[in-house]
DNA sequence: GACACAAATGACAGCGCTGTCAATTCGCTA
DNA sequence: TAGCGAATTGACAGCGCTGTCATTTGTGTC
């Protein structure tokens, strides 16, 4: 049979009441009573019942992550953060819930509702690109829902989350490339609106304009964040007269389709064509030659966000935007200039 | 303020046992009363609340989807199959969670054991690789937690879940290249253990046999499922005295692999060599040529495997193992032979 | 050593629902 | 129309925990 809380009250000599206080590590229960009781839930391997805790005690210990299903980053990025926003859950005994939400979809918020109606939960982390979806951020206010996000492209003061400089990473990226002797340095753009593309571009003007170079504008290429995207975009740089001598992407996906692209023109990467992206999807390490690419560590990312957001919860504080480092990951595809 | 089943009962001039009959379709109530209760649901818009239902009924009306975060399939696949899940478990309102599990891994089973102690999950959901961990099934079927899988390789009599006739895909895969007038066929093989590498290979093999073409061992190459080893297996085959006319292989990732390498040695895909995969990843879309493959209805899988185990949990049915039918993709990376 | 006050502990009701079992109503038969 | 079994409905306790508030114990002061 189960082992109740009155079970362990009962091995400890204490009332229930004590036992829920130290389970719940409130104030004012003296050292020698906090240790029997914690002995004695170790040894019987007490578990509580999370739904007798939610029914009684008005929160549900529950933490929904929500994803935009429709128009979806690499999927591999979700399935990163989502093991990093578990990893924090279990750390805290919370439990986490996915709920795919279609973004500008007209049953958005009324999805949403349901998720709040049904579930109660304590908190949500929210993933790119509903980071910054104004009507949900009004509804999840309203609702009375705390928040976090990874990446989100605002800023706010009240913002929590988790954030990494990626103007900065992209400004790191071009910068290496302008260090091996590039000045032809291309740009494929990721989707407008998306945080992710602005920073980028950012980054990237800011290494040009820090070394000089003016920047050329059929150099920099729209691009919507796909393989397809990519090979698209390479195929309109190599059609130019005067060629880039280096590509950098704005993520992984499209870097490996500059590449095949390269493939198609008998362009040697990276002799005849530095080629580099960011994020540092699986693929990037499986491509040959190797892309060189930004690591951004998308499953600590998923954790800090959701340990943020924990914090609130409980009330320890009242959570920060917290930022991550990234790392270039220098591989095969990028190399001096001829 | 929340609408409780109280309310309801009051608003139907019921008593609260019997809205809850309603609520969980029970037999023995009228179907005058039924319809009142139903109707003063609605209007009221009146949402149990599931940790009160789990506390007092004993039932936590959970699935958990486990998966191995190890080795990893491709991690879109395992979103669709999760998709799917949700899809199901939302439709008969039941919460899902989703259990990364290291397989082979020492905490295996005490994490499993975690996971029933904690969230008494009614239910589980298995992914490949671990449709078929002996000490995981041993372990569930000890807890009396029944479980679905997701292409288990093992097809007993009790198993529940949904499969697809991956042998005669790989069958028909085959023999669209031998209708192509293909003869000289290689196979690149998944991971030695996976039931999918089996079967793939002894589609590949039957179709042969049928067309009465002995098989040349140097022609099936291992793999492991992964983009690099399917350049390696792919530069193994290049390296023969005589090539392959084309390469079947047993995923779309390695097939990007085998793609990629011809590019290396300047083969022309599909003019001299056709490539085909299985699982029509998204790259398989993206990639130029779009790769033939198989479609795998992952999302439609994982749906139909949660609506089979929920069968079984709310004692509707003993479950069965579903099948779901495949469809062949030709796209431009299989031609004529020249 | 008596007193005031804070810290620690406990008693008890109740969170929103369902299981059990008793009570009532209904539809038939004789 | 009385009587009987089956169908329908309801009363009530209790699932395992926590909030509220009362009670007890400890601590420091003069």
């Amino acid at each position: 049979m189960r082992v109740r809380l009155e079970d362990v009250a009962r091995a400890a000599s204490v009332s229930p009441k004590t036992v829920s206080r130290v389970l719940n590590d409130e104030a004012n229960v003296s050292d020698d009573t906090r240790q029997r009781v914690l002995a004695a839930m170790q040894s019987m391997d007490y578990r509580p019942h999370p739904s007798a805790r939610s029914l009684a005690g008005h929160r549900s210990f529950l933490v929904a992550m929500l994803y935009d299903n429709n128009d979806n980053p690499a999927s591999t990025y979700l399935a990163e953060i989502q093991d990093g926003v578990l990893e924090a859950c279990d750390e805290h005994r919370y439990s986490m819930m996915v709920r795919p939400l279609r973004m500008r979809s007209d049953d958005f918020i009324r999805r949403l509702d349901a998720l709040i109606a049904d579930h109660h939960p304590d908190g949500v982390v929210l993933t790119p690109p509903i980071t910054d979806y104004a009507p949900l951020l009004k509804r999840l206010r309203e609702a009375g829902v705390p928040h976090a996000s990874v990446s989100p492209a605002h800023r706010g003061k009240a913002i929590i989350g988790v954030r990494m400089d990626e103007q900065q990473a992209a400004r790191a990226m071009v910068e290496h490339l302008l260090a091996l002797g590039h000045r032809r340095i291309a740009h494929v753009v990721g989707i407008a609106d998306h945080g992710a593309s602005r920073w980028r571009l950012a980054g990237y003007r800011e290494a040009l304009a820090a070394a000089g170079i003016a920047e050329d504008p059929v150099l920099v290429v729209q691009g919507a964040f796909t393989f397809g995207s990519g090979v698209e975009a390479a195929r309109k740089l190599f059609a130019l007269k005067k060629r880039p001598s280096a590509v950098f992407a704005a993520n992984d996906d499209m870097a490996a389709g500059v590449m095949w692209a390269a493939g198609e023109y008998g362009i040697k990467v990276p002799h005849d064509l530095s080629v580099c992206g960011f994020d540092d999807i699986p693929l990037a390490r499986q491509l040959w030659p190797a892309l060189t690419t930004v690591r951004q560590p998308a499953r600590e990312m998923g954790k800090l966000a959701a340990l943020q957001l924990l914090e609130v919860v409980r009330g320890r504080s009242s959570g920060r935007l917290a930022q991550v480092g990234f790392s270039l990951e220098v591989r095969d595809s990028t190399a001096r200039v001829p």
